[in-house]
DNA sequence: TATTGTTATACTCTATAACTATA
DNA sequence: TATAGTTATAGAGTATAACAATA
């Protein structure tokens, strides 16, 4: 993040005309924007980052990153497919999904299941512990995560968002 | 991105009932999204990634990175600034922001000059060349990358987008 | 002493090729 | 032959410590 550090020496003679060419005095005023702030993928990306930072945030007891935690939930929703299908899904390539539910399997919260139909497949399921620490964390996000952004946009606002932000994933 | 490559076998006796278990049967139907498809954070994140896919593919003439262009951007808006100031306010830490500097040099899109008040400072300006083509980048932002988003939602549900999107960068 | 730009470094994400065991 | 899970690996992006030049 490491955003707005800057230390901002407010001693200035507001005299931030127009007029200015380049270097010559001490300005330590806030840089202008511009169009940036009008572009789609700069703020695109300035919210996720910080609507991640603050899942972080209210998920720091249970330890779940949003990735972690989408995989529960999919997992959780269908259960019996195996890693191929939870993985692609959620757009985490196969080899990159083997250490992130390596690590949820070590927590004991989901496990891998040799299948018996095609035993090349490993099922997924949830443990009790993954359906216990996966109902805690759907109330954490709801009371601490989303309910925050209902506070900044309004409930009819968010339900906006939340659907222009899934056409624009699904038919960009 | 890897999203969706799934081979999906066409023949498929259309008995997806909830009466279902777990293993048994062959069902390469799509899974169910669940609550994820109301996760802010997931729809969040899927539609940046879609985002800046589009926009790579717009500027793939031009041959700059959502990054990249929000730099070009800034220093125009912004001359006679230096690193530091550049970097923190397009949250990029000042040792990353070297070698994007370096980049941005070495193709005469933008000068790093050393600041004649304090001799630690490089000022940043653009070059004309960097100027030419931040101008054409941002025809193609505008008529290929935004004209899309536009197309999709309509330009009144745009504006409301990034009006929100800003708000949550901002103050969530 | 503090700050600017820089180097070195490390850790996470993401991406591709290739192996194994099964089919 | 093809597919599921895996390993190894490489490249981005991001993070911190420390150094030289300058203030």
């Amino acid at each position: 993040m490491t955003v707005s550090k800057t230390a901002e020496k407010s001693s200035e003679k507001a005299a931030d005309a127009k007029g200015r060419k380049d270097a010559g005095d001490v300005h330590a005023e806030a840089l202008q924007l511009g169009e940036l702030s009008e572009q789609l993928g700069y703020v695109l990306k300035r919210a996720q980052l910080k609507v991640f930072e603050n899942f972080l945030r209210c998920m720091a007891s249970l330890q779940l990153t949003p990735a972690q935690f989408s995989v529960l939930l999919l997992v959780e929703k269908n259960p019996g497919r195996n890693q191929t299908e939870i993985a692609s899904t959620l757009g985490i390539l196969r080899p990159n999904f083997v250490a992130m539910l390596d690590n949820l399997e070590s927590r004991d919260l989901c496990a891998r299941i040799r299948s018996t139909n095609d035993r090349r497949s490993h099922i997924l399921v949830l443990t009790d512990k993954g359906k216990a620490v996966l109902a805690r964390a759907k109330k954490l996000v709801a009371t601490k995560h989303e309910a925050r952004l209902n506070d900044l946009l309004g409930q009819a606002n968010r339900e906006a968002l939340i659907g222009m932000l899934a056409k624009i994933a699904n038919e960009f």
